[in-house]
DNA sequence: CGCGTGGTTGACACGGATCAATCGTGGTGG
DNA sequence: CCACCACGATTGATCCGTGTCAACCACGCG
């Protein structure tokens, strides 16, 4: 009977085999998953953008960066978990909780004089990358094809964005979390439809921007609703079309 | 008495002199607005800006683009007001107002295959400018200085939905609406911080996610407590430090 | 003058946060 | 091996903020 249903999501450390002074370079197919909609990058390319990313291995509960750190380099988190939020002096206020390999912070540092949004705390051992503005502007000069893949990467979080001040304002709580859980569906249509949970709930209630226990209760509104099953972290979806007709109320 | 304070703000129409079908080009001081950060700009680059951005004229309650238009290309809104939000079939939930020159969707055209995220709908006769994406791209090949530019708009807005969303998970409406106040304060210190409501409540009230309602009544309160003086639409703030206290509440 | 628009005010209901208690699970040390 | 404890989730009770509905006021315009 135990299945790892019950056991709260751990955070990935990094293997102890991966020496933390190693650093090896990001690669090609790292690049291309954070750069998406760049299909021509040369290995030039890659090379370049590895030489100006600086690495730099975090421990435990250290600041990534906090909002009053100058944004002067791209931020990009490559192992590890990090909690992203609003810290204010000792609490820490999260919304959402991100897993590498992403990017931390793609927007400051392209704006002049301004820190970063956020505070991004380590959760765990953590591995980030700094890409430089400066040097990174100027590589662009040179190699304008790699220009679509950052604007890209902005214009994906302002969509996001836009979506969930669309939803924080408009929709109930009840709606948000079928709405979430509809985009975290397997989108495989045959598919069982199981959606393993890899957050805490919490980190879900918050991302939602919701307290723990109006996601537990939620959760089992829908349950009784006959539109999900939940066993732990294990979440069974019965009828998604009704989950997206309540996303949509 | 009668100032222009009790006066609903008009949206500000095409002046008749101006003939819809002239279509003159943006030029480089609207570009230069429009696309902060790049002081670089040469009159070839601006040149070569106006020569692939296509305009059109719209009438009151045109659609610029709703959210099932596919997204081929920047839009941006060059005169007159458009309204922001998501149209559920008949109505219309507002979000935000804008007024010309601004940007209207800088971000969905760089994903290829999706839609533009929201609706944008005239209000008043409105001159909106398109540039393909496609065309955009091969002249940022070309251009690299230009990519900045566009890289630092994306930012600005990943940094405003950011904040917006923060406030709207965490900040109750008292706390948003001093932010707000102390957002939209005249920068210089000694100014006699005299502001002037160029949006109607409800435009506003939308914008900060709230009815007008409330918004009428955190505006009493505001002035309640001695914060604010709220005359039709002119608010004088006599205690700014203490709006920036709340807001941070 | 009546009408439409936009704002304000009050009464009321409801969604969701908060607090507190309980339960299940897993890890730890005696 | 088992008691103990920490952590997370769940459930119930309660309260507060804010949306909604309604009435009313102020202003401008035909």
């Amino acid at each position: 009977m135990n299945d790892l249903a019950m056991a709260p999501p751990m955070p990935a450390r990094l293997p102890a085999s991966t020496p933390a002074a190693a650093m090896p370079a990001l690669g090609r197919s790292l690049w291309h998953r954070l750069l998406d909609a760049t299909p021509l990058m040369t290995t030039a390319d890659v090379q370049a953008l590895d030489a100006l990313t600086v690495q730099r291995v975090l421990a435990a509960g250290d600041w990534v960066f906090t909002h009053r750190t100058p944004a002067r380099a791209l931020v990009l988190l490559l192992e590890g978990t990090v909690l992203l939020g609003h810290s204010d002096g000792a609490a820490m206020a999260p919304e959402r909780l991100l897993r590498g390999p992403a990017w931390l912070d793609a927007a400051s540092a392209w704006l002049t004089g301004t820190a970063h949004a956020l505070d991004a705390r380590a959760t765990g051992m953590v591995r980030v990358a700094e890409m430089p503005r400066a040097a990174l502007q100027t590589l662009l000069m040179q190699r304008p094809a790699l220009a679509p893949g950052f604007l890209a990467v902005l214009a994906e979080q302002v969509q996001h964005l836009s979506l969930q001040t669309h939803e924080l304002m408009h929709k109930d709580a009840n709606s948000r979390l079928a709405a979430w859980l509809h985009r975290h569906l397997p989108s495989s249509p045959g598919a069982p439809a199981l959606l393993h949970l890899n957050e805490r709930k919490r980190d879900i209630a918050a991302q939602l921007g919701m307290s723990p226990e109006t996601l537990s209760r939620q959760m089992r509104q829908l349950s009784r609703c006959g539109l999900i099953e939940v066993r732990g972290y294990q979440v069974r979806v019965l009828d998604s079309a009704g989950l997206q007709r309540l996303a949509t109320s």
